[in-house]
DNA sequence: GATGAAAAAATTTGCGG
DNA sequence: CCGCAAATTTTTTCATC
């Protein structure tokens, strides 16, 4: 967890891993012109030092049947009322995402639905029966055409 | 790219690879009570399928200096000027995600920023140099008490 | 389809520069 | 800190049920 100023070999990695995750340690190690013991050290640091935290497999939500993603602003009735939304939001595994804003909304979350009328269900059976909610405001997604990580 | 129904067994598979990619398959087996082989012909299926579309690892964005993170909402002037845009904004390394929305705002981005210095950089000498935007709304985010993935 | 063992490949470790 | 190579673990294949 301790601050380790990465090199550019590490951000190479990273890149390479960001992407890729099974890339072999043998073929970043003739990419990079070291040894694949060196790429192994490298990762393990920053592992260590809390940068690498896991190694995730990427899932097509769609091909699951899940095509509707979509943005939801909430307008609580009051702020102290933010711990408790947001624990009965992570009971609804359709909302993804959360995020507790300055701006317009007091919360902003991503919820990932099979189809507009799930969507419109999720919304009204369960968003919305959250008392501490005022109003809600919803931008449907049609598109995303950009989804990356920031690259340092 | 078929559609390939998937089972119980499948989904505990998905389940424990969207948490770690890099559980051996032996485990899987043990936990699950199949074969090693079976593991892997599961995911190898659902590669096929494509349903897991690739493994990477996550990174902590904090970690690399990158503590901010913000949601814009963007007004374009003509709605044809939507392609352009997202092309120009996919050069800024600092947006991460785009979406192409219905509602308040044309086009709604995540970005990623070194610090509140850093974002008006971003917003003033990037982002608002865009001839075709109006408007943007900036929503910072504080606090991101949820963040998974859909979990069919 | 699933299994289990054998073969191939990749990761990890430790010694020496 | 890096490289090399041995030791270990994991993945992949395949004949068989």
């Amino acid at each position: 967890m301790e601050n380790y100023q990465i090199d550019n070999l590490d951000r190479s990695i990273l890149h390479a891993l960001m992407d890729n995750a099974r890339t072999p340690y043998a073929e970043l190690a003739k990419r990079f012109a070291v040894s694949a013991g060196t790429i192994h050290v490298r990762v393990e640091k920053m592992k260590q030092a809390g940068i690498i935290v896991g190694t995730r497999v990427s899932i097509d939500a769609k091909q699951l049947g899940y095509d509707v993603c979509c943005f939801i602003g909430v307008n609580l009735k009051h702020a102290r009322d933010y711990p408790a939304t947001i624990e009965q939001l992570e009971g609804f595994e359709e909302v993804v995402e959360a995020y507790y804003t300055t701006g317009n909304y007091s919360i902003f979350i991503k919820v990932m639905a099979r189809s507009i009328d799930h969507l419109q269900d999720v919304l009204i059976n369960k968003i919305q029966t959250i008392e501490a909610i005022q109003s809600t405001e919803t931008l449907i997604s049609l598109q995303a055409p950009i989804m990356r990580e920031v690259m340092p």
